[in-house]
DNA sequence: TTGTTTGCAAACCCTTTGCACGTGC
DNA sequence: GCACGTGCAAAGGGTTTGCAAACAA
């Protein structure tokens, strides 16, 4: 994860601090490494979503960007992200009752599920171990092992 | 689970066997005890998902079903199969490039997620362990802690 | 008979696609 | 200029819903 440039997105002043310069250069160049071109709508994508951690539906995503005034569609936050996500920019979450979810956070981790409020929570991968894993089937190797943790509000 | 009837599936007879009529006295006492009327489409319906192991999107029951030449609509087995659930005969589960699938299996267990053919296989529950669980948010308790263990076919 | 359940078709929602226009290089 | 990217609107696919007809009790 790219944890150097992480201060300044609280800030309301109108992006003049230099953190927010190196912030779009460094997120064309991991855009142009990725294969893709640094478009506006891209950069604008991508410095929501980069080095945070995030949990967000193309619907939030577009909503949100476009209520900060840059324009563009719903069709081309879609696009993105899945460009985004071959590029292993992003993570697809799913969970039912919910629509598709992209993860900002692509290292290994797990997840809290509220199932009644439809809500994720990070599990940082090394506050929980999976042992004893099964023989997997033949000519297969694992991919990831993730964990949902699925909670519901205590009763009483 | 259920599991003293079970040997009477593959037999292509017409059902005279007692097995089979007692399975659907068993079948139409678990919707009553469920609160459902046990209507044909409810029985042909929980006849292919109770006590079997099966992973099912509404759209195979529908066709499986229609195909054994017992009319029922889609629109049915979509709510039949949430009634199911609401009862918890059947558990829903969710991965990314899946519809709904539901799972006949509501007893603790885990998955592995064959990704590239978007298939899934059940791991029993005592092949597997998961240890350290972290602090979970205050007023919040465990439903269900689940393992999906996603393959890739190996490379070489 | 009476309240449920079903079937159908339409509605809904999320997501993808086709194509003309715009834009980065 | 050329290829690639975007926006729009329409299509697509899965799922739910409203209502009249069919059915279990």
């Amino acid at each position: 994860m790219h944890s150097d440039i992480s201060s300044s997105s609280q800030s309301s002043a109108p992006a003049l601090e230099p953190t927010e310069c190196s912030r779009r250069a460094c997120l064309t160049a991991i855009l142009r490494m990725a294969g893709m071109r640094p478009t506006r709508q891209r950069l604008d994508l991508a410095d929501r979503l980069i080095g945070r951690d995030r949990h967000v539906t193309a619907e939030e995503l577009y909503v949100e960007t476009a209520a900060a005034g840059h324009e563009l569609s719903l069709a081309t936050v879609y696009n993105t992200l899945r460009q985004f996500q071959s590029s292993g920019l992003v993570r697809e979450l799913a969970f039912e009752g919910m629509r598709s979810v992209f993860d900002t956070d692509t290292s290994r981790h797990h997840h809290f599920y509220l199932t009644e409020e439809s809500r994720i929570i990070d599990i940082p991968a090394h506050t929980l171990a999976v042992t004893d894993l099964p023989g997997i089937p033949e000519g297969y190797e694992v991919n990831r092992v993730e964990v949902v943790v699925r909670l519901r509000r205590k009763e009483h």
